[in-house]
DNA sequence: TTGTTCAATGTAATTGATAAAATAGGAGTA
DNA sequence: TACTCCTATTTTATCAATTACATTGAACAA
């Protein structure tokens, strides 16, 4: 591997001329300029990235740290396409996307002391867990993160319209006739959780529709099974004639567990029972019925994290506060109208 | 941020000492390391991984390469599960994993130029177009690499028994009564395509069924559109009594694709037509008729990758060859007993 | 006492780049 | 001609570690 000495040597100029050059400083002549510049791609010659880092203190890497105990990995299928839009688009600017975990080789060191370790230049974090106090000494420290889901202090998060999403979904089934209308939430202690929640009884409200408590329980947790079993409790707090017409779901495995669970008691959807649930992920346009949802935009999601971090490595300035997605429904095939004309 | 200099202020001692300790050299006396490993955890020291990568040309990173024009991401239900596990694990191992893209910011340098820069130790490359000139460029060079589902000279490759899925597949329509059994096959220049293809013919034949060429139909591509469309016009061959009552399809995603063209013609799920994948997918289990796959062990393959990339790295010589990895039958609903006994 | 051996530690070069400071040399000015 | 100014270039220190080699000093043998 040729280095800037070997070009230096070539052309016949000193390693800080090369440098110069490579780095675009403009106090060097075009001539000698040129030449550089010929000879390096002659020899195929690649940056040092260690020893240009060693120096300048700069890695351009980026971290993405998912929360472990979450249990929140590559296998979400939501937080994974958001992840795939985000490294793409940050590779525009230069930077590569690493895995970063709270551990360095089987010793427990934590997020904080693993960026150190690697000196990423800033961090993607991926995480609903609000309490974690390995990502809160992550974030306190000068390191530059960016969130998604989640709200930390000094920290900017890009985050869906919840809210509205919970009301198209309401709007949509109140425009379908329905009238009874039951929520599925998420866990109350994460964002996306508390927002969908607090949209559907705004939704409700906007429609006329007064919140009943009974037609809202709250998943022990986004995944399938935890939420199937829960579902399956719920169900049996209503007669045939007060079981909700309409179930809105807080995202779109939880939904499809909730068909599911209807399924087994002997419920169809949307025949008996109208579905909407939140995300998009691919599983709702290729599970049957196929889910009507709120779709988040993942790849704006993921765009807008890498330029909200990008700007906050390069500007020193670190943006703060939410900044808000918009949302759209999907109408697919999981809400009936059973609007009486 | 303490160096090693700083260590060896404190504990009075040289920087060369304090290397030795942190590196369990054993011509240190039990009591200055003592005091070394004390103050470095006092001070809390982490090592500066970019200083000894310069020196050490050891970057403790590892790369992971999607061919891009295959559109092959982390949307990628089978491989993004690969790789969590692979990444888990090599994390073990002390080595993080970095995205591998063939640009640099927004030109276009290739995969093999991009480990250079990033000096990655070893690339897990995840691909399944063989043509790729960029790929090629990389194994031939000295950059240690392992593949999935991919043959290249001199890499080792891990591979699920493919043939031994299908045969199974083909046993199971087979117990359950069927004798026209169709195929609908991954790209032929994949090798999971031809050898998931050759398992289905070596299926029938064992089990003395004829090979009809006119049961079979290559798939332009893995993905859903293309594979509904191609299902849709393979379908017209056939009348009510020539189509086959069972369809070996060679992924999940092209399954449910076909599941899905199906029942756009009319034809149920398993009660006219029996389907059997491969892969094993999360939307296997959650699609509706539950979906009766090949597994593939994700888990085993990821760590399998893992294992066979630190040993090529740390041990210089390289394990060459096919690694195979064990498949299984999984029963869901996609398959109808049409036995008459 | 002198010399040898060996464990423990230190010195200093090295890795490849960057950047502050120094220098060379030509143009312009008095 | 002597001096200043400026551009182009070089010198050198630096980043934080590793490592080959040198040194120290104690133990032991002759």
């Amino acid at each position: 591997m040729p280095t800037i000495y070997d070009i230096a040597k070539a052309v016949g100029t000193s390693a800080a001329t090369v440098s110069k050059v490579l780095n675009n400083y403009k106090d060097v002549s075009p001539a000698t300029r040129e030449k550089v510049l010929a000879t390096a791609k002659e020899m195929g010659y690649v940056p040092n990235l260690t020893a240009r880092s060693l120096k300048t203190n700069r890695s351009y890497l980026v971290g993405v740290v998912f929360s472990e105990d979450m249990g929140i990995g590559l296998e979400h299928q939501f937080f994974s396409v958001v992840l795939e839009h985000f490294r793409k688009h940050i590779g525009k600017y230069g930077y590569d996307t690493v895995f970063i975990n709270n551990t360095l080789g089987t010793n427990k060191i934590g997020y904080l002391d693993h960026c150190k370790y690697r000196n990423v230049d800033g961090v993607f974090i991926i995480t609903t867990n609000p309490g974690d106090v390995d990502v809160n000494k992550l974030v306190e420290s000068k390191i530059k993160c960016v969130t998604t889901d989640l709200v930390l202090e000094n920290t900017p998060t890009i985050i869906s319209e919840n809210r509205e999403g919970s009301r198209l979904a309401i709007k949509h089934f109140y425009d379908n006739g329905h009238r009874r209308i039951g929520h599925i939430g998420g866990q109350q202690n994460s964002i996306a959780g508390m927002e969908r929640y607090e949209g559907y009884k705004s939704g409700l409200e906007e429609h006329g529709l007064e919140y009943n408590e009974d037609y809202y329980v709250e998943s022990p947790g986004f995944q399938y099974d935890v939420t199937y079993d829960k579902v399956l409790e719920y169900l049996e707090r209503f007669s045939k004639k007060t079981i909700p017409t309409a179930i809105y779901v807080a995202s779109d495995l939880m939904a499809i567990a909730t068909i599911r669970a209807l399924e087994k008691i002997g419920y169809h959807v949307p025949e008996d029972i109208s579905i909407i649930g939140f995300d998009d992920i691919s599983l709702a346009e290729y599970s049957r019925p196929a889910l009507t949802t709120i779709r988040q935009k993942k790849d704006l999601i993921g765009i807008t994290v890498a330029d909200t971090l990008v700007k906050s490595i390069e500007s020193g300035e670190l943006p703060t506060g939410i900044i808000r997605m918009p949302v759209e429904l999907v109408v697919r095939d999981t809400v009936k109208n059973i609007k009486v004309e």
